[in-house]
RNA sequence: GGUCUGGUAGUUCAGUUGGUUAGAAUACCUGCCUGUCACGCAGGGGGUCGCGGGUUCGAGUCCCGUCCAGACCGCCA
């Protein structure tokens, strides 16, 4: 027998009696008349102890030989502790220890396992079982797992039948770039990994499914970040029968039960908002709803004054920083400005406003508006004395995208963003389309199966640009804190309305069928009306804990560049590999 | 495809205007230590300064190239 308790349970209730335990050795105190060891498991550590007194001198011998890491069976009684340690649960028992197996010796291990490792991201995904034995990685796992039997539990609760679908299935050229698997038996062939199930579920409603979930791994060959894996897991739902508010309802009540489930949070009814409003009062699609710092557009006020910047630009938008005019010197706003400017942002300049005590201002624009102009911009800010304006102008769609970024900035400095703060919202009301400059024609901005609001289906066709933009989707997604969480949409079931669709984004109807055949053929056969929505299950986790990186919530993530250190992937294929396959020489040079 | 940051001991990092034998902490090894728990004390080993080229009397330091890692932009229907 390997162990009667686990290296976490043993208390001062326990006292007297002989257990076994195995585990990993944390660390050895060696005092020479005596040593103590800690023997770490997934459960906790318990202290061992050897001393002259009552350890044969083979036996502390022994003891003397461990190393961090070694793997080791005891067994000993549990005595009370002479003096205790209050930071361990077990701290109030020690094992005297009578016998001991080394059931495996450790290499010194390159980084130390402990809860703040001195280990880089490089090793500790290069060592990932190493890296997994600290605690803090581990409580991330058993979180994610968690979370997935209280999806499956609630869902089991709403009535969805987990189905699963195929991981090898056919490439389309809409959307993200395919992961691709050559068919040896169909030469020239190739599969493509999904990046969602998609038409799966959906088919799977025309087939009477009704209420259906998985979570799922898809794939994406795209560039990668901190909240971005070329294999990811989805908690992916399907509806049929469904309104949006149905939708929205069942998913809503999935978001509050793991909240409360796993992490013992009620949070309130989550609130809607329309794309437009989203985009107007916070320049963002997935507004933080944790701080305010909303939008004001000044172009009535600020506009006509001579300051030929304001005068040329579609939109004057600002933010009011609360309190924050004495804390920045020209120095610092200097800095802001040139943060504001950098590639990645992008912006021309930052218009800065201070509201001082005495009710005069100080600011980049004195020469051109008169303190009377700027307390009528405060005013209209709801700033008060002490606060800092800051404004951008420019042409709308980019200068409030950039207005999103310092809005975050300035949340992150002030420190609005509090850690065990949860705000949902729902943002309604997408666009249907989205305009591509590089292959100058629209794309789907959720995906083509999305239909458009009833209101706007006469509109589909009517080719004028500006309409086009303006048509509106039944899309929705779930943000919490700034992160998109989830994302869908009621579904087109109509052959024509979907045929429509495809023609809209600029599909041909050969082209149509040859890649989604199989749907608009499902669909003369009684489809339903239906709609789902599908949660980034590993970024859901990430946020649930009031992180960012997925990577600490998936066992063996990938780094930046798409290569799993530990495995070493991708990797060349040997030549038997690529003449079974089929395979051009060209690509093998190049590999 | 692009921008930025970094690469020095097993590990995390410091290293001044270019100037003696490249340091610290930690880990590792040895010895001492009657209750440690970040034990303590004494000693020891450990370096192709990512790689290649250049400037210079002299390069960890400056320049060019390259590789690797990370963050971000593009991209992610």
């Amino acid at each position: 027998m390997y162990r009667t308790h686990n290296c976490g349970e043993l208390r001062m209730q326990h006292v007297g009696q002989e257990v076994t335990l195995s585990g990993w050795v944390q660390n050895t105190n060696d005092l020479g008349y005596m040593m103590f060891l800690n023997l770490r498991d997934r459960y906790g550590l318990t202290q061992l102890a050897f001393n002259e007194e009552n350890t044969s001198k083979d036996l502390f011998a022994k003891a003397r030989t461990l190393g961090r890491e070694y793997v080791v069976r005891v067994k000993g009684e549990v005595i009370e502790r002479a003096s205790k340690n209050k930071k361990l649960p077990t701290g109030d028992i020690e094992i005297l220890v009578k016998d001991l197996d080394i059931l495996n010796a450790s290499k010194v291990p390159p980084f130390t396992i402990e809860d703040d490792t001195d280990g880089g991201d490089d090793l500790r995904m290069k060592y990932r079982y190493l890296d997994i034995r600290r605690a803090p990685v581990q409580q991330n796992l058993i979180f994610r797992s968690h979370v997935a039997i209280e999806t499956r539990k609630y869902l089991a609760g709403e009535g969805f039948v987990e189905v699963e679908t195929p991981n090898l299935i056919k490439s389309t050229p809409e959307g993200a770039r395919d992961f691709v698997v050559p068919s040896r038996m169909n030469p020239g062939q190739f599969y493509a990994l999904p990046q969602s199930p998609q038409t799966f579920k959906q088919i799977l409603m025309v087939a009477g499914m009704d209420k259906y979930f998985q979570i799922v791994k898809c794939f994406r060959d795209e560039d990668l970040r901190a909240d971005r894996q070329p294999e990811f897991t989805q908690i992916d739902c399907e509806m049929s029968f469904v309104t949006r508010a149905d939708v929205l309802r069942t998913f809503e009540g999935l978001t509050k039960h793991l909240f409360n489930a796993v992490c013992g949070i009620e949070l309130a009814d989550f609130p809607l908002m329309d794309y437009d409003e989203a985009m107007r009062r916070f320049g963002s699609d997935k507004p933080d709803m944790r701080f305010g710092m909303e939008f004001t557009e000044l172009n009535d006020v600020a506009k006509g004054k001579g300051f030929g910047v304001f005068d040329n630009a579609e939109i004057i938008v600002g933010i009011c920083a609360e309190g924050q005019a004495e804390g920045y010197s020209n120095k610092d706003l200097k800095k802001l400005t040139e943060w504001m400017q950098r590639p990645q942002i992008g912006a021309k300049g930052l218009v800065w406003v201070k509201v001082n005590a005495d009710g005069t201002f100080k600011s980049t624009v004195g020469k051109f508006f008169s303190d009377e102009d700027l307390k009528t911009w405060a005013g209209k800010m709801g700033a008060k004395a002490g606060d800092l304006l800051l404004i951008l102008s420019g042409e709308t769609e980019k200068t409030r995208k950039q207005l999103n970024e310092l809005r975050l900035e300035m949340g992150r400095r002030m420190e609005l963003m509090k850690p065990g703060d949860f705000k949902p919202l729902w943002v309604v009301n997408f666009p249907l389309l989205e305009w591509d400059e590089e292959s100058e024609r629209f794309h789907a901005m959720h995906h083509p199966f999305t239909s458009p609001l009833p209101e706007d289906e006469d509109k589909m066709l009517s080719g004028d640009h500006e309409t086009m933009k303006s048509l509106k989707a039944n899309a929705y997604d779930l943000v919490i804190n700034g992160a998109e969480i989830g994302g869908g949409s009621i579904r087109i079931h109509d052959r024509a309305l979907q045929e429509k669709n495809f023609k809209l984004l600029g599909f041909s109807d050969e082209e149509a069928e040859a890649q989604f055949g199989f749907l608009l053929g499902a669909f003369e056969y009684g489809a339903p009306p239906h709609g789902g929505i599908a949660f980034g299950f590993d970024r859901l986790c990430a946020v649930m804990r009031g992180q960012t990186s997925i990577r600490d919530f998936i066992a063996f993530p990938k780094n930046n560049t798409g290569r799993d250190m530990m495995i070493d992937a991708p990797s060349p294929i040997d030549d038997a590999q690529y003449e079974e396959l089929y395979l051009e020489s060209t690509v093998k040079e190049m590999a």
